[in-house]
RNA sequence: GGACCCAUAGCUCAGUUGGAUAGAGCACGACAUUCCUAAUGUCGGGGUCAGUGGUUCGAGUCCACUUGGGUUCACCA
């Protein structure tokens, strides 16, 4: 149950009563209505603008219209009061009860509190990490596949049918340098001395194992063949033996994606073809030559007649490239491919994960993402903006050579999966974000992921202490659905409540707005109010959670405890991070 | 030169899709430990939301322009 809809529902049907009595006419405007909690708590738990924007419509003064509504507002059971303020706002204050029955309903739904429908199993496809098969991922690659595996994630839990999808580059020439250094390695793994790698080859050291796979499949009959013999089979193998990098990668960070898309495959099906076909049947494609860059010319810049995509057609600034001078298919032409390819597959909505550095490439995605599926997919591509590596506030230079943390793989090794996830969503995608590796494992407040996993080993600690104190309540969410909790009616725990009752509108902002960081700072926000609600229990003993000599007391408090482990619980496994009982 | 992103407290950043007196952490100042894990908490000072104009009942949020920073810029992927 999400109390804010409910509310919302609640606000509604009377709005349709006073339309039923002429009060209002039949044709208002009810989308603009929304019931959030104010920014300053002391106006209630929530406030709606409703007279505001119906007042022109019916011909009304907002503060008029307002009392009306207040007044069948106030007659609710969960309604404690209702008021005016300022230029027409309503605010709400629920009836205590209310509060308690959300802490009930936080028990009674257990991990599926915040859960929803609202998704209504529309098939959605999130596409992320797509790092092109030539090497193991590197930090670069970490927050965007963090970012679509938690946003995935999410529009699961509120009822989309989700998939995980890369996209795989394993067409073009970046895999036929792949296949040569791979061969490079062959000839090493046989005995020759390659020397010192050149340049325009891939250089790193995980080459070494696949020269040596080859040369145990293969033996020496490609060492002196002529490169057209063995390219298509060596870029085959390796690809595959990247791919097997990356998801070892991927699987040590915790993302498992259900779809790998081959480039070359899309390529291979004639889909680049038919997209061709279908565009030029549109008129969308013609023959032209583009302007230089202004300001930046190429030296090597030249008039080349193109065959060209109508983007601006779509809202893009410049028409763009289909087919290089040579003839051949630029990479956005199957990436068109790939796109229809997915709307075709039944997803009606697309979601790209890419780096800061594809900012420029957005538009013209979305211009011919437009065009191929006429309208009917809706595309939203989130840029991830850079990632600072830093080291007790210095930075860490990036370099190949020396390497330090160059990969994932060694970030996660360094300091683990969950902080890795957990930081990555400290900040909003468009902001860059500071990895400071000091900070983030540091046992203090400075750090987000420990002090959330701290709220939520606090919880398993009280519950414990709450057994040995009374052995026989059980601190188990199904035993304590019943507990009489009306005992909870100081501000602080009503406080918490209110936080709890939160998190199902949280969770869905979240989804709708494809901003997972949302959640992280929800979780901030809910462990900061118990770890004040517990300190709190210093100054005023009658606060704590154990209560001597009153069981019932207890297990009221013990109670809340379980709903607020069971909420940060479910953030966390949102998140794809741990939830652990105990901190060492 | 164009495009995209950013500009909010001394620092790092949130800001619930246009709401009321703009928030948090750090830093700074004061305070709380016979007390469920002090690995925390409470209180305080600190703001021309980069600037100018516009849209309306109402703008940090939307629009235009200006300034400053980041990313990117024919055919590469």
């Amino acid at each position: 149950m999400n109390i804010f809809a409910r509310l919302h529902s609640d606000l509604l049907s009377i709005l349709n009563e006073l339309s039923a009595a002429k009060i209002l006419p039949p044709d208002m405007r009810t989308d603009r209505i929304s019931v959030e909690s104010p920014r300053d708590s002391t106006f209630g738990d929530m406030s709606s603008n409703a007279a505001m924007v119906l007042a022109k419509n019916a011909g009304m003064k907002p503060r008029d219209l307002a009392s009306l509504i207040v007044e069948k507002l106030e007659a609710l059971p969960v309604v404690a009061t209702a008021g005016i303020a300022g230029p027409g706002f309503i605010n709400i204050t629920l009836a205590t009860s209310a509060w308690h029955d959300v802490l009930q309903t936080v028990l009674a739904e257990g991990p599926k509190f915040g859960a929803s429908t609202i998704g209504a199993g529309e098939k959605v496809n999130v596409e992320y990490v797509s790092a092109n098969p030539t090497g193991p991922l590197h930090i670069g690659h970490a927050r965007g596949t963090v970012f679509g595996d938690v946003l995935a994630s999410l529009l699961e839990n509120v009822g989309y049918d989700v998939a995980r999808e890369y996209y795989m580059n394993d067409a073009g020439t970046q895999v036929d340098v792949l296949a040569r250094s791979a061969h490079l390695r062959y000839r090493e793994a046989l005995g020759e001395d390659i020397g010192e790698i050149p340049s325009g080859f891939y250089p790193g050291d995980y080459m070494i194992p696949v020269g040596r796979a080859l040369a145990e499949k293969f033996g020496d009959k490609w060492v002196n063949a002529p490169e057209s013999e063995w390219l298509a089979e060596i870029q085959g193998f390796t690809v595959d033996a990247m791919m097997a990098l990356v998801r070892d990668d991927l699987a040590a960070l915790g993302v498992n994606q259900d779809n790998f898309v081959s480039e070359k495959a899309l390529v291979a099906a004639g889909k680049v073809e038919s997209v061709h076909a279908a565009l030029t049947a549109r008129d969308l494609i013609y023959t032209g030559v583009l302007e230089p860059p202004k300001g930046k010319k190429p030296d090597d810049w030249e008039p080349r007649p193109q065959e060209l995509f109508r983007a601006t057609a779509f809202g893009d600034d410049v028409d763009r490239p289909l087919r290089k001078s040579d003839g051949s298919w630029t990479y956005f032409a199957s990436d068109i491919a790939y796109h229809l390819d997915k709307f075709e597959r039944g997803y009606g909505k697309l979601i790209d994960v890419w780096g800061a550095d594809h900012g420029g490439y957005v538009k013209r995605m979305e211009a011919a993402t437009k065009a191929i599926t006429d309208g009917g997919a809706a595309l939203d591509v989130k840029i991830c903006q850079i990632v600072k590596l830093m080291d007790d506030g210095e930075p860490i230079k990036m370099s190949k050579r020396t390497g330090t943390f160059v990969t994932l793989r060694d970030l996660v090794d360094e300091v683990g999966k969950d902080v890795v996830r957990f930081i990555m969503l400290t900040r909003s995608n468009e902001a860059p974000l500071d990895f400071d590796l000091k900070k983030v494992t540091e046992q203090s407040r400075e750090n987000p992921v420990f002090y959330v996993q701290y709220a939520h080993a606090r919880c398993h600690s009280a519950m414990r202490l709450a057994t040995d104190a009374f052995p026989e309540l059980s601190t188990e969410r199904k035993s304590l659905v019943t507990s009489e909790l009306t005992v909870l009616d100081d501000s602080a725990e009503l406080a918490l409540i209110k936080v709890l009752g939160a998190w199902p509108r949280a969770v869905e902002g979240a989804a709708l707005a494809h901003e997972p960081h949302r959640i992280a700072y929800y979780l901030q926000e809910l462990s900061a109010e118990f770890h004040g609600l517990w300190t709190k229990g210093r100054e005023r003993p009658e606060l704590r959670f154990i209560v001597e000599n009153n069981a019932g007391k207890t297990q009221a408090r013990v109670a809340l405890v379980r709903a607020v482990q069971i909420v940060i619980e479910s953030g966390l496994n949102i998140l794809g991070v741990e939830p652990v009982k105990e901190l060492r």
